[in-house]
DNA sequence: GTTACTGCAAACACTTTGCAGGAGA
DNA sequence: TCTCCTGCAAAGTGTTTGCAGTAAC
């Protein structure tokens, strides 16, 4: 479930979307970054890497990333964060120095979630987030 | 960890917080209030129950309730969310209707996310969404 | 040659802020 | 009385939108 670049090139043709000069450097950029970037952060490597790339654009290219499955993003404390990680797994927010990061979400926990949710429904996604001090902070 | 007016009046007047008109407000649309609402929604009652109430002053009040503890906020798509259930559990979030249930989190699900995260890290709060269709909207 | 995508700038929704007048203790 | 709180209006922040030009296929 991690983001690899032939694969979302791939999916995005699958879908029927061109591959542009932008969406390829969306995707090169986010792949192996496990810093939890803003899409603010993003577009300002990205018009590095880009020049003349607009924001409005990077907020495009990772929604479509979002809705094919390829990226989540994490809800952390104003602005909307991404991760190339598209299983589901816990993000551990530290709220002392504001970072993410990520931790395995035990099988355990999954099928305990799932079987509390009301029946007949059906659950597709888990956004997990665990607020705390990170060990770094707890020093 | 369920919200309960005179409680909630205690831990403000602990907190050195004066009883105001809009506070006591505030807590009693709150309290009972399983329907997640919005801010703008909270606004509309509470104008009614209190005539000239500003957006401003229940945004200024429901932080201060997040701060004590004794609401949660949930961020759902765009707007932030109350509730007045403090304790960690479930916000099983239709991706159909939009509406937010509440399900129980289960002991296992706890030990096992908390076990999950970085050795010295302390998790003090679980905010955890399970997106996915209702009963309601499967049919 | 078509079609769909980008960049720009403006609009948008939600939230925060500063301050003067007014209510709580 | 003294302090803190509210309401107003304005500013802020992150995100979305419409459209003409342009790149992808």
């Amino acid at each position: 479930m991690l983001l690899d670049t032939n694969t979302a090139f791939e999916r995005l043709r699958a879908a029927g979307l061109k591959l542009t000069v932008q969406r390829r450097a969306v995707i090169e950029e986010l792949v192996g970054d496990e810093s939890h970037p803003t899409t603010e952060e993003l577009a300002r490597r990205l018009s590095a890497r880009v020049p003349g790339m607009s924001l409005s654009t990077v907020y495009k290219v990772l929604h479509e990333l979002v809705e094919l499955g390829l990226v989540r993003q994490v809800d952390a404390a104003g602005a909307m964060r991404f991760d190339p990680n598209g299983a589901d797994h816990v993000h551990v927010v530290c709220d002392e120095c504001g970072d993410i990061f990520d931790a395995e979400l035990p099988a355990t926990a999954v099928t305990a979630i799932k079987s509390a949710a009301p029946k007949g429904s059906a659950i597709t996604r888990l956004d997990i987030v665990a607020r705390g001090v990170c060990p770094h902070c707890a020093a």
